[in-house]
DNA sequence: GTCTATAAATGGATAGAC
DNA sequence: GTCTATCCATTTATAGAC
């Protein structure tokens, strides 16, 4: 039975998440390797060993990021509640006091480099983007999805990353009803 | 009659002015100072003489970009016209081929440094987002304006920074429209 | 499988000359 | 008023030992 330290895949798979936090929490430019690595408890050469390049891990980072439906249900019921549920899970996720984690922390924190802009383009349309499309009846489905994920990822931007004082001391039922009344008008067919 | 190259007041200036174009299209920590005062014609050394730091250059620039009333119309018209105006600006400005530059571009791509996005927060605070409650009637201005300007961060990064596919393809007169409703929630009392 | 050591480049900021 | 030269910290990535 090898040891922990020195099971490739075990050392792989630490990597990957302490990368996941660190980009979500500081973006792609706001992390070095050597951090990504000690928080891992390995060498930041290791870190090129399993994932090639900073980049590399990216690719991988947004992949892990994006896959599981953390915002839009997977399988939505009636488009209406689909609005409100959104609305709900939007205003939850970026209360004062709630954890910062998850896809949109990243692509906000990230977005600023092309090359990592590139890379969440493409998670976007493998998972998020397709996901919300999926959901959507009607014409322009992937276009009222993409403006759908504008909004939350605006919202996302000014109540947390940027911390506007009014979102940030918004009345929660308040708050939802109004996200909830805008995202119908992309949901309802 | 004092030489251009002498004169402190146009050297200030033209690093200002520089400043504004670099950091907007490339953000707080996708610039150095080296690059912003090469542009300008000057050294390094000149960026810190005049302006402190690259965080006190990065907040006259914010307070430059965000003074003039570029999206938001200044004395708005009824609300209801308000609504489509800044949707057509919008969509306007985000098309494929337009200059992306202005300060929605400067927040997204800087957002991501914690220093930098409380800069942006309190210029928001006196310009954007000042001008926008003022021309909303009814109770709860602010917030309402500030989900008024997520969308339109929102829309901005999803289309020029990220650039998903179905939103920069998307046919200018039926995003505007859509865009015109999802305002009018937050613009009309 | 993982380490130390280091290369090679770049960052912001400063001292002192002219 | 502006420059050259430099300091010091930090970055990604690689070479070679164990």
């Amino acid at each position: 039975m090898e040891k922990r330290s020195r099971n490739a895949a075990a050392t792989r798979q630490a990597i990957l998440e302490s990368a996941v936090t660190a980009f979500t929490k500081r973006g792609y430019d706001g992390v070095g390797v050597r951090e990504i690595a000690a928080d891992a408890g390995v060498t930041a050469m290791l870190v090129n060993r399993y994932f090639g390049s900073k980049e590399g891990l990216f690719t991988e980072v947004v992949d892990t990021a994006f896959a599981p439906p953390t915002m839009i249900p997977d399988n939505p019921e009636v488009p209406v509640r689909l609005a409100r549920a959104t609305a709900e899970a939007l205003v939850a996720r970026t209360a004062p006091g709630a954890e910062h984690l998850g896809p949109f922390e990243l692509m906000l924190r990230s977005a600023a480099n092309p090359r990592a802009a590139d890379i969440i383009r493409a998670g976007i349309e493998r998972h998020v983007g397709a996901r919300f499309a999926a959901g959507l009846e009607g014409p322009d489905a992937q276009e009222r999805a993409e403006v759908g994920l504008a909004l939350l990822a605006g919202v996302w931007l000014m109540r947390t990353v940027i911390g506007t004082p009014a979102l940030r001391d918004s009345q929660t039922p308040v708050l939802t009803d109004r996200l909830a009344a805008m995202l119908s008008v992309v949901v309802d067919p």
